[in-house]
DNA sequence: CAAAAGACGATAAGCATTATCGTTTGATAA
DNA sequence: TTATCAAACGATAATGCTTATCGTCTTTTG
C-alpha cells in the first residue's frame, strides 16, 4: 500500500518534472505545488488568491515567491495572461469605432480600425509591421447580477 | 483684438459649459483645462501623463483632482476606459482557445467560446444573461520596435 | 449676495508589484 | 554520495498606482 502510494507521488512528480523540462524551467518544490493549485483553479485568479491557497500547502511559502513563479509560468508558456496589464489606467479621446493592437513586449497601444484589423486571424501582419500572436476579444457589458440594480 | 480674443475665450467656454450640462456634470476651471488637455492628447496616456501636462497650465492642481475628474468624464461618458482595469494581473489555465465576458461594474471576467460570441456585433444579449454594451478586440504580438530585438 | 453643495489641494493610507539580500535548495560532476 | 555552485526561496523594504480623508475654496441656486 505504502508503495503504491509512493509510486503515485512519484508518478505526478515525474510528470511535473518532465513538464519542466519541456519548457526549459527547474523543478522545485514550491514550483510543483504552485502549479497544481493553479492547475485546479476555476477562472482566473489573482496572485493573492493563488498565495492563498498555495500557503495551505506550504505555509511557509512567500508572496514574492508565487510572483516569480507566476511570471515563471507565463514566461515559459505554462500558463498565459488573461489581458495585457497596463499598470495603469488607460483613456480613450479617440471617439471613432476602432480597436488597438497591444505589443505583448512593451505594452505600446495602437489604434486600427475594424477594417484594417478584419477579425480573421489568418491575417498575420499589421499596420506598421504589426506581429500578430493573437487576438484577445473582450465582450465588455453587464453580468446578469449586474443588471438587476 | 482684445474683445475678439475675449470673445473666443467666452465662446470656448460656453461650449464646455454646454458639454458639462449634457452630461450632468458642473463646471470648474481645473475640469475645463483637464478637458482641453486630454482632448488635445494622442494615444491613450496613463493619469500621470495627463497631470504632467495639466499642470503645465495649472500649477497648483492636485493629482487627486486629474484622478477624480477622470473617473468622472469616464463615468459621465465624456471619454471612455480604453480597457477594463482589473487592479491585478489575471492568469489563465483553460488551455482551449476562448474570449472573455468582462462586466463593466464588477470587473467578473467568465470565458465563453468563439463560436457562442460570434464576433458579429448584432448579439446584444450572450450566456447567463450578460447583456453585450460593446467588444474590445485587442491583438496582441509584437510592435516592429520589439520584433528587431 | 448668502447659504448649501460640491470641488479642490494636501496628504495619508491602501493594494499590487518589484527589488534587495541573506539563507536554503536543487542540479551537476567528482 | 558528497561537494560545489548557481538558482530559488523567504523576509521585507521600496515603489507605483489609486483611493480616502479632511479642511478650505468655488459654483450653484435662490
Ligand atoms: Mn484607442
Ligand atoms: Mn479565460
Ligand atoms: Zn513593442
Ligand atoms: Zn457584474
Amino acid at each position: 500500500m505504502l508503495i503504491v502510494f509512493c509510486g503515485i507521488l512519484n508518478f505526478v512528480e515525474q510528470t511535473f518534472r518532465q513538464l519542466c523540462a519541456d519548457h526549459g524551467i527547474a523543478m522545485t518544490h514550491q514550483r510543483q505545488v504552485l502549479y497544481e493549485v493553479m492547475q485546479g483553479m476555476e477562472g482566473h485568479p489573482s496572485p493573492e488568491e493563488v498565495y492563498a491557497r498555495v500557503k495551505k500547502k506550504v505555509p511557509a511559502i512567500s508572496l514574492a515567491t508565487v510572483y516569480k513563479n507566476i511570471h515563471l509560468f507565463v514566461e515559459s508558456g505554462v500558463f498565459r495572461k488573461m489581458s495585457v496589464h497596463h499598470g495603469s489606467v488607460r483613456v480613450e479621446m479617440n471617439s471613432k469605432e476602432h480597436h488597438h493592437m497591444v505589443c505583448s513586449r512593451c505594452k505600446s497601444i495602437t489604434d486600427i480600425g475594424e477594417k484594417e484589423l478584419g477579425l480573421s486571424p489568418a491575417r498575420r501582419k499589421l499596420a506598421d509591421g504589426f506581429l500578430v500572436e493573437r487576438y484577445a476579444v473582450d465582450v465588455i457589458g453587464l453580468c446578469a447580477k449586474c443588471q438587476q440594480t
